[in-house]
DNA sequence: GATGAATGAGGATTCATTCAT
DNA sequence: CATGAATGAATCCTCATTCAT
């Protein structure tokens, strides 16, 4: 790489940072390309040197969080069912404490709002969503740790409905509780009694 | 009421009923007074005869829907708790239904912004979903259908995660599904998991 | 008078009141029909029952102070030249005391603009003092106060040029010192030094 | 200096002249965004590059006016105290003749408004101006031209009222005289009898 | 006389985006 | 790559005034 790129580089790093920052902050809904260039100390115009509009920073920011969850998550290898998805469950919310209640708030608007829940791939957040804990689903029956006739469909639902749900009410109660320490309640109740009738064994 | 009253209220109501309509149409993001006024076919400023801030029609949409919700809730004398909370789910859902996917995600979004999350009395949105079911549970222990040392915070909390679970997760899947159709799964299973414990005899 | 020309008459004194009310607290800048109306429990349409356009009701308060301070001059039957001038003074500074300093900056505003300048008789507020002034040395020379050479239109604008310098300046100071106390001083040294080789005897 | 610096320069003037001008012409009362960036030909936003507020600009040209008064001023190397006092008039109306009456108008309203009084400093006009000449007259005690005993608040004031009373009565009397003839009349007539009794020797 | 709903011109301000340098 | 001046559409809101009742 030439100098010249690894600046680049750090200049749309620098963009990423502060964006992220101001989100942060002060929430997306306040987010202007004008304080981003300026915090970052760079003019305006380099903005659209590296984002086409303002809103693909946003995207590219939500989309690195959403790889990180990710690779924690297919990273863990439980032999338990339950104690899997209530990894999942931790680490989703960890993160989710991790980057604050406003990066969640506009997680939840952009994921519910169809001009921006789709990620680059056509893919919308709630189908990557729904895949990845179905998968995990999938690969238990296929370890027999849950029954064959497993309702698959209604169970991934379920439980992506319990994730946003903790998402929102966190959002909603303005943080008055700790989002990893109800989760793990949560987990322990919900999980055990959506799965309950499939464990095998 | 005098002819001028009459006329008066009847403008005022093509003001709420256009600007609803519009975001039900177009989400709330693109709403602008030029729209609404020129679609009610009445003048930019007869706008704020009746709303002194264009969110102020919108608080008013928000408000109408909310009151609805609870009238339904409360006109519901059944017996069995986990009758009524399905049934205060259904209405809920039933309600969000009818009002449109654009209508609930506003409602989400409003619900968790901070900024808009009070209404008039300075509740949260979130406080009052929260003191309602909080008050169903708390008659059920006193009827005795719950017993006395049900963990009425957590329960409560877990239900509203249900709701806005369900909520937040319709509008993600672009209304892939009945919302009504899978609260009735939804309740059937995680009502009677969540109170199993609890219920008297 | 019948009795409805009676209450037109009320309702008319209570708008001027309001609005003279309005203007002595937050000056005219801020002055709409809309809070005079209010404030004076009539209708909106009310106010153009008695007024044509919204600076008629100004111009009719400030004709009222206007009015107040001619009658107390004219009333004076001082003999001395110097007193007449110095009561003039007074009365004038004691007048804009009590009105307030909001009126007065208003006032100014008024004197100044050539669109508020004339009142109904197409006089301008400048002709109107000169005149007056110019009056009380002409009466002075008749009754041979003054010598028959004194330059009276020299010596009315330099009064008139006192006068209104009080009055802006204390505006500009933010009534740090009681205009009537410097009137006094004020009039002591000027008045003297302008009449002195002009006074008869 | 860059061209593209240069550039920003002349457009930034050409919009200070356009509303100067605008000014001159019809008062402030009139002057809109929207006019200037017309007839300065360019667009409505090119503005707020360059002022953050409308008021910014008026306050911006008002300081020009006041700068180069105070230049003016602070440059005479008068020997006689009452040649420096009137040279202070003289420049002051000189000024003010320039600038044209709708200017002057502006100033005097903005003299006397509390919300604009103030330059950046957080000094009044009115301060700024009592400062400028109380130095003057200190000087004078110094330089032994005034006796020590001499009353320079009073005097001071007294001054200023003068100054801004020949403002003020031009204004209202709509230019009908020549405000530099005027002012040598009564620098003549006036500031002879206020130093009269205090001029040493 | 009194009402108050309706008007609509007018004005300030924001901000994503472009492009010549 | 970087700049930052320039753009102009978009939008909220104010308020004096009219007029049918």
């Amino acid at each position: 790489m030439t100098k010249r790129q690894e600046n680049a580089l750090i200049t749309k790093q620098k963009l990423l940072d502060t964006a992220e920052n101001l989100i942060k902050s002060n929430g997306l809904s306040s987010l202007s390309v004008e304080d981003i260039t300026k915090i970052a100390g760079v003019a305006k115009g380099t903005f659209y040197v590296y984002f086409k509009h303002k809103e693909d920073i946003i995207a590219e920011i939500c989309r690195g969080y959403f790889k990180e969850i990710e690779l924690k998550i297919t990273n863990t290898k439980n032999k338990n069912i339950i104690e899997k998805l209530t990894l999942y469950f931790i680490n989703f919310m960890n993160a989710v404490e991790i980057y604050g209640i406003n990066i969640c708030r506009e997680w939840i608007k952009s994921a519910i709002d169809p001009k921006t829940a789709f990620d680059n791939n056509g893919i919308s957040k709630w189908q990557y969503d729904f895949n990845m804990l179905e998968n995990i689903l999938k690969t238990a029956i296929k370890n027999k740790e849950l029954k064959k006739n497993t309702p698959i469909e209604l169970l991934t639902h379920l439980i992506i409905s319990q994730l946003y749900g903790m998402m929102t009410v966190w959002c909603m109660s303005d943080e008055v509780f700790e989002p990893k320490e109800w989760t793990k309640k949560f987990s322990k109740i919900q999980l055990k009694a959506i799965l309950n009738d499939y464990i095998e064994g």
